[in-house]
RNA sequence: GCCGACAUAGCUUAGUGGUAAAGCAAGUCAUUGGUAAUGACUAGACAUGAGUUCGAUUCUCAUUGUCGGCUCCA
């Protein structure tokens, strides 16, 4: 069933690439191949197309699969294939490359009179093809390198039935609803300025508020487990860079460096260098370690102006960063510590393992020597290590990706599910036999021997103003109530009430409660209207009944009601300060 | 950074070679209300800079920023 779907796209793919043909007869194609939920195809155009262009494009597709073509598979030599394809410079690439990988011939499908290059996999006749919708149109490179052309891609999706692609349609939407800066905009969370910068987000006093409390939670529990917090300096001299050996890695993605007297300064990229440089200020004995300083450290990166993207991924962020200092033995206990950490803190924020965050374990490659730093042995200790842990703690929650490593070292990435299905990386725990060398870190032994430590980088809850994207697109807005910035709305009826409800307010704030007052002059109902828009968790609805009964009984009653909308009647405010309390405490 | 699209009031959108319309939000007044929008009135915008033009928010170019991708992601 699976596979019928994948040759429907392959085969709706080639049918894009047959229309193009038609309409732009000298239109150079690159590749056209199946992915999640669709399938693209890349061109080279005479003249640029724009998305206007779809709906022409897609009337001629449908032309195309009406004429029900039968599509079939022809085997050609090599020799015959570049002849086939001599107007098509792009096609001309692969087939050189398959013939470098050895291979004496290769397939064409063919649908009337439109012939691809192609391995393969479609349907039998273009009839067989369902209801298809071209989404967009992007550029990519030819081969997916910035040095190669830049071709048009063409996004299309398809499905079975109308009904299905519909549904598809439909999510799309309903995922741009859940977009996190849609929604940042909508409750207020931040803002972006063209005088700041771009990727430099602006959170409002309700985004600083969660923030607030995401950075309280983390350093609460990290105290608890044993990290010492430490603060360093967003500000440091190149030559530390230069020593840590991350300067020629990552000198593109780090911030120019500014003169100041004698001095190169820069803008830190990462933090490690400075808690190496706190570790060294004493020398360390084997029973101190493991070490492990931890920080809320602002990083700045100079990311590709393209590549920002809300809160997601921006030009400054605070890492919940640490690193711990070990001795090799305690290397593979001190990562289990710290898995157990990120998973306590992913329950914590209502995250599942398996469907929100999966575990990537990033290998590096032997024979890149540029990109990774020379040491076989290290390597493969280091690897085997984090492949131990996981497949004794997360064994059906993990896998493997090569090429993904740090150039000091292996590491575990969290990867986490955005709502479009778009994977990031949210936390890392990564091991580093590198640096301690490179920084000349010790500790001494039972024998009164100098050793070197290793080194696990980690962060626990990421960068907090990706872990807020997450977060904001995962409840929509409609936070746990620890997290909601605005917790409780008090809302008079009417003017009679005002002082009341003004004494109610001033009771929760007293508690510790995140209460606002609406006194504007406006119906009640346009109030609880506007708060449970705005995903305030209760809303405290006082009128002349409230009023006057708490005067008989020397009580406060509030109406309650919670921004789902169910209805929890009549409650003593002292009772309802408990119950937030309480739940505020369990952060539920 | 690259390809493409886009930029009108706090927000969402309309519109035009002769300086602009609406809804929500805001302010004022009236209304004193019982669980998702009370009514009336007021104020408020063409991203920035150049060019073409008698005249530019509208056309052209540049800049800045945003969006969809590519690339990248310590």
């Amino acid at each position: 069933m699976e596979n019928k779907l994948n040759d429907m796209r392959h085969s709706c793919s080639h049918l894009l690439a047959a229309a193009i043909l038609k309409l732009y007869p000298n239109t150079k194609l690159g590749i056209g191949p199946v992915i999640e939920n669709g399938f693209y195809y890349d061109f080279q155009f005479e003249n640029p197309i724009s998305e206007e262009d779809l709906s022409e494009i897609e009337e001629e597709m449908r032309k195309i699969k009406g004429q029900n073509l039968h599509i079939k598979k022809t085997e050609h030599s090599i020799e015959e294939a570049k002849r086939l394809e001599e107007n098509q410079p792009f096609k001309a690439q692969l087939i050189e490359d398959l013939e470098k990988d050895g291979k004496k011939t290769v397939s064409f499908y063919t649908m009337g009179d439109f012939s691809d290059l192609c391995e393969g996999g479609h349907l039998d006749n273009t009839k067989e093809i369902g209801p298809f919708k071209l989404t967009s149109i992007a550029g990519a490179y030819w081969k997916g390198s910035e040095k190669n052309p830049m071709l048009t891609r063409i996004y299309g999706t398809c499905f079975p039935t109308q009904k299905e692609l519909d549904e598809h349609l439909a999510l799309l939407e309903e995922a741009k609803k859940r977009d996190h800066r849609k929604i940042g905009k909508d409750l207020e969370l931040f803002t972006f300025s063209d005088l700041v910068g771009k990727g430099l987000p602006l959170l409002t006093h309700k985004g600083a508020t969660i923030r607030r409390e995401l950075e309280r939670f983390i350093v609460d529990e990290e105290l608890k487990r044993g990290y010492l917090h430490v603060i360093t300096p967003p500000l440091a001299k190149v030559d530390l860079y230069k020593v840590s050996g991350h300067y020629p890695y990552y000198k593109d993605t780090m911030y120019p460096p500014m003169k100041v007297d004698e001095e190169e300064l820069i803008l830190r990229p990462m933090t490690c260098p400075h808690h190496f440089m706190l570790y060294k200020s004493q020398p360390h004995s084997y029973r101190e370690l493991p070490i492990k300083y931890a920080e809320l450290a602002s990083q700045f990166r100079y990311e590709k102006s393209g590549e920002l993207t809300g809160l997601m991924r921006v030009r400054m962020f605070t890492l919940s960063d640490a690193h711990i200092f070990a001795r090799l033995e305690q290397a593979k206990k001190v990562i289990e510590e710290v898995l157990d950490l990120i998973d306590y803190v992913n329950k914590v924020l209502g995250l599942e393992k398996g469907k929100d965050y999966k575990y990537r374990l990033s290998l590096g490659d032997r024979n890149n020597e540029k990109k990774y730093y020379k040491d076989d042995a290290a390597w493969n200790k280091a690897e085997s290590i984090l492949r131990e842990v996981l497949k004794e703690t997360n064994a059906q929650y993990f896998y493997e990706a090569a090429n993904e490593a740090a150039f000091y070292g292996p590491k575990i990435d969290v990867q986490v599910k955005n709502v479009i299905g778009k994977e990031e990386t949210a936390f890392t725990v990564q091991y580093d036999f590198v640096l301690p060398k490179r920084f000349k870190l010790t500790y001494t032994d039972e024998n009164g021997k100098e050793q070197e430590p290793v080194v696990v980088h980690r962060s626990s809850l990421g960068a907090f103003e990706r872990i807020m994207a997450f977060l904001i697109e995962k409840y929509k807005g409609a936070f746990p109530l620890w997290l909601s910035p605005i917790q409780a709305v008090v809302i008079p009826i009417s003017e009679k009430n005002l002082n009341f409800a003004q004494k109610v307010d001033k009771m929760l704030k007293n508690a510790g409660i995140r209460s606002q007052i609406d006194d504007r002059d406006e119906r009640m109902q346009a109030k609880i209207r506007e708060a449970t828009l705005q995903k305030v968790p209760y809303l405290c609805i006082i009128g002349n009944k409230e009023q006057e009964d708490s005067e008989k009984d020397n009580a406060q009653y509030v109406c309650l009601r919670k921004r789902s909308s169910e209805d929890l009647g009549r409650t003593e405010v002292s009772s309802l300060i408990n119950k937030l309390k309480e739940e505020i405490e369990n952060r539920l």
